[in-house]
DNA sequence: CGCCCTATCGCAAGCGCTTGCGAAAGGACT
DNA sequence: AGTCCTTTCGCAAGCGCTTGCGATAGGGCG
């Protein structure tokens, strides 16, 4: 019936451990046997059984993936672009989305990846001590995407340079009220733990550059969706004393930004200027200024990590320059074009 | 070192086999000795080896999904939803990703999945008789996404009736000269194979149940991006005898299209009416009238009949009812308003 | 020409679990 | 009280592969 390392080894002439051997490229098998073996296990449409092999090694050759959401452009983004070196490095992808604190209590609160796989890429999760060690405990290798953890591979984006760079473009440009749409997660949402606060630094890092002062309630805090963007830059308009820019933690922010705008008649960016942070798949269409931070990079390069740890390199954490996209959603505040 | 089975049993004071079968419910086993090995195994940490589990058993519990591209928001959010229920019923995703004509005949070409998955999930792929069968070969249940093959479970949407309602909408509205955006696969393009024409099919019916006649100058079939939306809403707008409206194929085409029109001035929906396709979900944010073809309950509904199937229920064909979705891109034309 | 080394390969013991089959024990039944 | 089911378990044979170790056969060397 089914073809195994046996049926291969008669067909050959030769003990299944040579078929074993000559398969995989170990050494201490002459070419010529090697030749033999391949030939008769290709005619014979041999594959090799992954659980067998697995069992006998120990090893699975495969890697967890977890993200907090699959849906969003982001973590696709991340996956897909990890999972590319994944499988060109001969690993399976095991794909698991924590889209619930339900979900993520259950995932880490049991051994779910003990035996499944190598070694975990763990994509925007802040993990606790304890989520990481249970990781460890299970075996695993772990790459972090979006965050850094002692003992464990990482890619850190610099995200304060990132949000300097985007506050930067709009002092230059010569807005002085400019506010910020930072990401707050809420205690039901997926992400869990601390937000990305760096982008926020870099920020007040260019105000302070600048001279200007850190206005608190320029400072808003939401869920990184574009409703809540929509939402936020409404309330925004309705200051006493509006700004004339915004900075989103973003694209997704942005476009709710943008949507609120267009919707109450202002034009971008001769009334208001908006920069956005992601470099999102739509920014360009819809001419958002934005901060690229290479997101299909972040993936590879978290991949690339876990694999070189799995071969025994040291943990290593890779690192990313954002960098300004100029596009069509930012330009000097209307004073300074109508005024002076 | 590790904790396995005989652990287990020396612990609980049976043997082996009871505590397999004590762990996993299988009956012949007496609550007691069950309730005790059960505490045995607790006490231990113990966590069975999938590996051994699969080479024993033969069944791997895991089901590789495969798409051909994972940033795109349709594939994600089929992903998800298909994963929810897989992984609620036990099994792992096992994720493929099959964006390059390349990377697509290396996968059918070879028994890739062998030993790996149960089952394959194979979303908006149009399969060869050849690739079904390949899969087939290798001892996999197939549930597809978008497409319809003999043999395999499916979930089939019906598209021509989305594009019949996209359609009489635009109609009912007064409009009578509507162009449609179609999706038309490049060779090098992931999907491969037939595209979905039944959308347009749709728009035929409509157009004739109107009286109207079709005119092929206003059929276009691009590649499915935001930026061919861009070009083509662009090349309608050169026309002579420009349409009032346009159906897009999908939504990401409809983004372009409303893109081009605000770029030339264009008020939508007063100027020029755009349907989307999909419901994707910054249509909402965008106001595009769009058709909804539940894409999450397509990748649920999928992963139900896989699993049915793999439960050694017969192959079973879902079906979703497109419906339409008006939101602020859709008006009567111009003409009607001014003129009359 | 005899000896030791090296390059190749086979033996067999696992890896940890599942499962058909037989054994034992306890009741029900006659 | 003897017999025959049932229920509950244990035995042991795999599942298909990997790998340490020993065996064999040339080859180089003195």
């Amino acid at each position: 019936m089914s073809v195994s390392v046996l049926t291969v080894a008669d067909r050959a002439g030769v003990s299944v451990s040579t078929v074993s051997r000559a398969l995989r490229g170990v050494p201490g098998i002459s070419a010529v046997t090697r030749k033999r073996v391949q030939e008769a296990a290709d005619e014979l449409g041999y594959v090799v059984s992954p659980s067998a092999s697995r069992l006998a090694t120990g090893r699975t050759r495969t890697i967890a993936v977890v993200v907090p959401l699959l849906s969003k452009w982001f973590f696709a983004e991340v996956i897909a672009a990890a999972g590319r070196v994944l499988s060109r490095e001969g690993y399976d992808v095991l794909l698991t989305e924590l889209s619930t604190p339900e979900l993520r209590a259950e995932f880490f609160g049991s051994p779910r990846l003990h035996g499944r796989s190598d070694g975990a890429l763990v994509v925007a999760l802040q993990l606790t001590p304890e989520e990481l060690a249970t990781l460890g405990a299970q075996g695993q290798a772990v790459a972090l995407v979006g965050s850094e953890r002692a003992g464990a591979s990482s890619v850190r984006v610099e995200d304060r340079i990132g949000g300097l760079a985007a506050t930067r473009h709009l002092l230059n440009l010569g807005h002085e009220r400019i506010a910020f749409l930072g990401i707050q997660e809420s205690p039901g949402s997926p992400l869990g733990g601390v937000p990305p606060a760096e982008r926020l630094l870099g920020y007040r890092d260019a105000l302070a550059e600048a001279g200007l002062p850190a206005d608190p309630a320029l400072e808003l805090g939401v869920e990184n969706t574009v409703d809540d963007g929509v939402a936020a830059m409404a309330s925004l308009l309705t200051m006493a004393d509006p700004p004339t820019a915004v900075v989103a933690a973003s694209d997704e922010l942005a476009f709710g930004a943008l949507s609120t705008l267009r919707g109450a008649g202002l034009d971008v960016p001769a009334d208001f200027s908006v920069v956005g942070y992601d470099n999102h798949e739509f920014a360009r269409v819809v001419g958002l200024t934005t901060i690229d931070h290479s997101v299909a990079d972040q993936g590879r390069l978290a991949a690339e990590a876990l694999v070189a740890s799995l071969a025994g390199q040291p943990a290593a954490v890779g690192r990313i320059e954002p960098r300004l996209v100029v596009r069509g959603s930012t330009a000097p505040p209307r004073r300074l074009r109508v005024g002076s």
